[in-house]
DNA sequence: GCCGTGGGTCTGTTCACTGAACCCAAACGC
DNA sequence: GCGTTTGGGTTCAGTGAACAGACCCACGGC
């Protein structure tokens, strides 16, 4: 994107989205706090150009959202896992899933808090213990069958804990 | 921007960004919640080529999240202001905010529940009231001077509630 | 009539996104 | 050993969006 600075907008809003705001890049943290760690799994369940991949794979760990690590089954291949800052991106994902489910389509996944089973309100707070799990504490679930076929989409259809891996296909 | 669909993500924030994914559209949506109508406005607030500001506010009106009518004190003008689905955009800026106020750079301003007085929460929330108000409900004053000196900016240096617009200049 | 202003549209340049091709190192089949 | 596949990229040319600036038209003031 041409300038994805807002250089005169002296605002912690034009900050966020300088970080967050290019195409792809919430939808890759989102992958990320659902479980997804490996490039190519990544590219496998965003159907993105590997090009564009690597460039905000870079720019997330440039800028504090990703930590880039060797992985220990494979030399010379890397897992990507979120940083804190990159787990507080939780109530942005969570509050555009709300806006998307109640004005475009309905939403393919329930979030539920892990400590006691109930579904999170449009806040992201658990109405049952009254506090507002972080991904750490989170199942989700799918409410119904997607349109895609990867590996990452069929891992993804069982009930599993956010930030918890998914298996290698 | 290229392709600015998401076609094979059946996802409910997905299709969020599609609507509200595009550079500037969250800054245009962040002033209206202030209170910015007129095309004007927005482009003196925001440094935006009249071009781009023309075409998201027409990709704002097609989705839904603005209204355009027409202004009454001069005729041939318009006046933008938010739908109920724009307003809902409020968590999603809110969140925002927040993230960058705590990793990129302190926030310029506070919201406050109109009811009581309380600063909100990181979610939104009134902690004394324990409610979420909507963006009708909240005050918001500078917390310090920003480095902007257009109209708009000026305005908003005096506390007022959201929604409420901005005097013509 | 003339000028200034608001709200645009048009134009040419720059630059990001895209898919496809290419590359290299490690793992695998035999 | 050797050829092939796979992961994780980089490079390339084509396309289309972002941008600044020029232009345009309707209205109001004088």
């Amino acid at each position: 994107m041409l300038g994805k600075d807002y250089e005169g907008q002296d605002c912690a809003l034009a900050r966020a989205l300088e970080v967050v705001g290019e195409r792809w890049t919430l939808l890759i943290v989102r992958d990320a706090l659902y479980g997804v760690r490996r490039f190519n799994d990544f590219q496998a369940h965003l159907d993105i150009p590997k090009a564009i991949l690597s460039g905000r794979l870079n720019g997330l760990v440039d800028d504090g959202i990703v930590d880039r690590l060797p992985d220990p089954d494979h030399r010379g291949r890397h897992l990507y896992h979120l940083t804190q800052a990159g787990k507080d991106l939780w109530p942005v994902i969570h509050s555009l899933l709300v806006w998307g489910d109640r004005y475009r389509e309905g939403s393919c996944r329930v979030f539920q808090h892990a400590g006691c089973g109930t579904p999170l309100d449009d806040r992201g707070t658990c109405p049952h213990c009254k506090v507002a799990p972080g991904p750490d504490d989170i199942l989700t679930k799918p409410l119904r069958r997607t349109s895609r076929d990867d590996p990452v989409a069929r891992s993804l259809r069982r009930p599993h804990r956010m930030l918890d891996p998914v298996p290698e296909a």
